[in-house]
DNA sequence: ATTTGGCATGTTGTATACAAAATGCAAGAT
DNA sequence: ATCTTGCATTTTGTATACAACATGCCAAAT
């Protein structure tokens, strides 16, 4: 017997700090394109420049800091390009996440789902958009866990940290909200029909609004 | 007129290592699950530990090393389902560089493509093995190069050096390896026809039989 | 007036020293 | 004999010192 998992869990420094430099990230604190000094953040942060240098790293590879060699580390500022490209494959993975939940749905999930539909549903009602936010990911998140594929997962949430400080402020308008809240209760019907196919068209269809929706608020100010 | 890129390029040290890691790792020189000492590393690469860590943050984030706190890294050690999740993804990605390459080729592109093709059946017809990985993963390339999307690019470049290892050794045996070749001829005209959806089930189905290949030649070998 | 060269300053990159944690071994207790 | 406990050693984690590089300013020359 040891289906429990005692082991406290414990995560390095940089690691730490690699989750609060993602937050200050996508929370906007640390804008796009500003430069990072390492000196100045390490006693902010409370660390020496080591375990902040590695957090660096971290987040390089994810994709959020862009290192420049001699010139420090910036946070990186999305193209509409990038975002389109991103989406792109987003898309993709979501759409083979529920593909591959569709296989592997059970009805106790469904339950869940549906829970959280309603509660999506609400939060519309009430045009609680941070609400809603929070209910939309969870479903998210409930999808790829069913699909039970960690590389899956790993995979799309490093892709997702990028856009997140975007998603973050793209407001929904009225007709697009109506739009996305239907699209989710169509989602739920072809995943009870266990319709892999079905429910892949449609996330990745799901995800092209998502990204119209983000292009329209990114109109303007351009970034590159 | 900027149409250049005259910078050169310039790559940190940490980078370098980890370059330098990842061939020892692919080439199994470090073997899977072998624990990587800080100082006796360092000193073997000629540099101190401070850049070697940063190294070895990178490819923790590549998901080629496990790192366990005050315990240092070890090279991960794939399990069987590891690598059936790890295509899973793969063959989505390779699917939407597909589905993207048709919307996108050129008739040049198909050109250098066909050559690709006859080179490839000519290693397979000399049996060449090596040669034969080299001109397909050159495909594979031309195909994500056409598809345009860098995010796409990068995504799979990371998740394939997580498998290069394991694909270096799997040997084909001769009817799995008519069919690939075969497959890839239908892919060529596939993508001529600018059949997107095609050439995407194409992949994803072409990667599926390389998984068995792979999950063939790990058979017995068990590691977790 | 503009441009170029050198210098001063600040910032990043690397090495190393020190602290904390883990590991292995041996001695003692049960 | 086996298990526990404490110590010595090794190894990782963090801080800091030093070196290399970039940047901005000022003076001098054209």
């Amino acid at each position: 017997m040891d289906g429990f998992n005692i082991a406290i869990p414990r995560s390095t420094l940089p690691q730490v700090a690699a989750e609060r430099l993602r937050a200050l990230i996508i929370e906007g604190i640390l804008a796009p394109g500003a430069r990072l000094n390492e000196r100045e953040l390490s006693e902010q942060l409370g660390l020496s420049r080591t375990p902040l240098r590695e957090a660096f790293r971290l987040l390089a590879a994810e994709g959020l800091l862009l290192q420049l060699p001699n010139r420090g580390v910036q946070v990186v500022a999305l193209s509409r390009e990038d975002v389109c490209h991103a989406f792109e494959v987003m898309a993709s993975l979501e759409g083979l996440a529920g593909e591959l939940a569709a296989a592997r749905v059970t009805d106790a999930d469904l339950d869940d789902l549906k829970a959280l539909q309603a509660d999506l549903e609400k939060a519309h009602k009430r045009r609680d958009l941070p609400a809603y936010y929070r209910v939309n990911r969870a479903i998210h998140d409930r999808l790829n866990a069913i699909a039970a594929n960690p590389v899956l997962a790993q995979t799309y949430r490093a892709l997702n940290a990028r856009l997140h400080a975007l998603r973050f402020r793209s407001n929904l308008n009225g007709a697009k909200w109506d739009r996305a809240v239907a699209e989710h209760r169509s989602m739920l019907t072809t995943l009870a029909a266990r319709d892999g196919a079905g429910l892949r068209d449609l996330l990745v269809r799901h995800l092209h609004a998502k990204l119209q929706a983000v292009l329209d608020t990114m109109k303007g100010q351009d970034k590159e």
